[in-house]
DNA sequence: ACCTCAACTCACCGACCAGTTGGTTGGTAA
DNA sequence: TTACCAACCAACTGGTCGGTGAGTTGAGGT
């Protein structure tokens, strides 16, 4: 067996993605991961130092991945909501990962680097209401606020509309987009 | 100690409230409801049976209450989505028993009722809309999916935008009451 | 061939936790 | 007063879980 180290973590990174994504932080058994990773329960403790700490590797990879996934474009507000309402789609264990941090770990401090590109984002809407791009109706960060909530509407919607959600993607996508265009047309 | 089994059991509950939204269902611990009831904790399982049928209780609560103080209207949506995000600020374990709902207990069964009054909602905005009342361009499901998302679109933002929210509430409700305007605007 | 050290495993621990049992208490009705 | 039973509780159980320390293995350097 090749013994490599960071393939060895990667494999521990992306069991924790499932299994926290699955459970969450209080759900989540490191014996599972370690289990899934096909290696010992001492190596999270090695790489990671505590379970807290493989869920954080675990939310800023996921973070990142998203980030890099889908680039903000302040002038296309509808086309970034659509294109995040594909991502979340296709990698529903992001949007888990994200509402378990806010309800378990919204007390963590490595929230820094989100900030930052949250900043960003609200100069980056601003200058583009500023060269009349978009509608100045809404602020920045009512703007953004609204396009995040919009985004993971579908699939933050209990379970209860099951038999009612419309099946095909492309159309859950475009509600989306016509919203996000409806809230740039305001006033 | 004057003994009163209806007493006793809404101590409980209540506890349970405060116990699951905090923690949720894994990370909520039945001692602490107990203590926090000032009884035993074999009284949970006498009452409720288990740890989730005392979360199922509490959700259930929440749940019907929610209802009960915020009716609907489909010929007034915004003023709904207004409504709604007030009782969700006032009650913040409202929302997040929601959340842990979703993410912990989605497989349960007790969403009949609730698909009921999603049946009902819909077809009253079927009928607004047939009437004249409201715009026809979404459809009542995806009416309904975005009012539910923006609604809790303050509450559900992740606290990485902290240092930018606007601290004033009537601030944060308007602009989903002029959201929602916005998108019944459309075409 | 041997040394070295990082990568990895094994077996264990103490704390914790959901759920149960067997018994006690106190209001109430005859 | 007393008998009865619902309401209540202390103490326990069996299992689980995060975390650890001591030992093993294997690849690369010399």
């Amino acid at each position: 067996m090749a013994r490599d180290a960071e393939q060895t973590k990667q494999r521990l990174l992306e069991a924790a993605i499932s299994e926290f994504a699955a459970y969450g932080i209080a759900g989540a058994r490191v014996d599972r991961v370690a289990a899934a990773a096909g290696c010992n329960k001492a190596m999270i403790y090695s790489y990671f130092g505590s379970k807290e700490g493989l869920f954080d590797a675990a939310f800023d990879e996921r973070t990142a991945a998203f980030f890099e996934a889908v680039p903000f474009d302040a002038g296309d507000l509808a086309g970034y909501t659509g294109r995040a309402f594909d991502y979340f789609d296709e990698h529903p264990e992001t949007l888990r990962l994200s509402t378990w941090y806010r309800l378990e770990r919204s007390d963590a401090e490595h929230l820094a680097a989100i900030t930052e590109v949250n900043d960003v984002r609200l100069r980056e809407i601003g200058r583009a209401q500023r060269e009349g791009e978009i509608s100045g109706h809404f602020s920045p960060v009512q703007l953004l606020v609204l396009i995040q909530a919009l985004s993971a509407a579908w699939h933050s919607t209990n379970p209860e509309l099951g038999p009612h959600l419309p099946s095909a993607r492309a159309g859950r996508r475009q509600t989306l987009v016509d919203a996000v265009q409806g809230l740039l047309a305001v006033k």
